[in-house]
DNA sequence: CTGTCATGAAGAG
DNA sequence: TCTTCCTGACAGT
């Protein structure tokens, strides 16, 4: 499910495909309602992830909130764009009346892959539907989300104040990068516990966590205070290299060390992507230790305690 | 069928 | 640091 990868495809699709357009919104699960009914038939401005968050400004004034949590996800149907030049061959299959079908899941390990749904439009909501978001050609699907509200804009951008950068929404990169080295060098927290926390830095995960401090053979447990600054700049720098990716790819794949062939390998299999997530008393790739998990802040947190120091 | 686990985070104490 | 919320996949019975 979701890293801040996720979310950025998730606000691309949505910018091609509702953005500029009025949109049909429904809650056929029913807990949105209210939410729904004020958004209704206005037109999307724009669609923006900062973090794990996504934010959708509407004509009314009001601004649409989502966080997928850790359940979250969303089905796209119908006419779906291509996000990048790759998936040019699978978009749009037809007229929707006709044959609706391109079902995309965004959220799990997004292998996205095309099924035919049947004859009905719009498709029947699959499972507990939270917000639809149609038009007479697409429709998104949000089920499971942790947060889904609208809020006045003031509102949302309290929401993002409270958040640290993410290399993608922010307009100078270095000079962000220095507010990660003062919330990380100022505190004694563990390293590994300041990436997860999204008031330091925004859209780092479990995944993420674990295979940016591989990469940088530093120890989780070092305290943020005995992390040097230019550590912490490098951290950043290949945070937004791996988010770049991860939004480019639609995957998490977190090894510099493979080749075309290799790289194509593990897109298509999970186990293959990481260097230490996932990995617990396997062989770490480089020397052989078993691969630490241990428990970090109630989360898993997978580390080689020979390479990383 | 049940139990377990998961890429998250708010809120209580 | 613990509990709670939300959903789905999968292993075991």
């Amino acid at each position: 499910m979701p890293e801040g990868h996720t979310v950025h495809r998730i606000a691309r699709q949505l910018t091609l495909d509702l953005v500029g357009r009025p949109v049909s919104v429904s809650s056929p699960q029913g807990r949105f309602a209210d939410g729904a009914a004020r958004l209704d038939g206005r037109t999307m401005l724009a669609a923006t992830a900062v973090g794990k968050q996504l934010f959708c400004p509407f004509d009314s004034g009001e601004v649409l909130r989502v966080h997928l949590g850790l359940y979250g996800a969303w089905d796209l149907y119908g006419q779906v764009s291509p996000l990048t030049a790759g998936d040019a061959t699978r978009a749009s299959l037809g007229a929707p009346r006709v044959r609706p079908a391109t079902r995309l899941r965004v959220g799990e390990d997004e292998s996205e892959h095309a099924a035919d749904d049947g004859l009905a439009w719009p498709p029947p909501p699959l499972g507990q539907v939270r917000v639809r978001l149609a038009t007479d050609a697409f429709v998104a699907d949000l089920r499971g989300p942790s947060a889904c509200e609208v809020l006045t804009p003031d509102d949302a951008a309290a929401v993002r104040d409270r958040l640290g950068p993410d290399p993608v929404a922010v307009d100078d990169v270095d000079a962000a990068g220095e507010v990660v080295v003062e919330r990380v060098t100022g505190r004694g927290v563990a390293v590994g516990q300041l990436l997860m926390d999204q008031s330091v830095v925004a859209g780092i995960g479990n995944i993420y966590r674990a295979e940016l401090l591989f990469r940088a053979r530093l120890d989780p447990w070092t305290p943020g205070r005995r992390v040097p600054a230019g550590t912490v700049r490098a951290l950043w720098r290949d945070w937004a290299g791996l988010l770049a990716d991860g939004i480019r790819d639609g995957v998490m794949l977190t090894r510099e060390d493979l080749d075309a062939a290799g790289r194509e390998a593990a897109r298509h299999d999970p186990a293959l992507r990481h260097w230490v997530y996932g990995r617990g008393g396997l062989p770490c790739r480089v020397c052989g230790t078993p691969v630490v998990v241990e428990d970090m802040a109630a989360r898993r947190l997978y580390r080689c305690p020979a390479c990383q120091v």
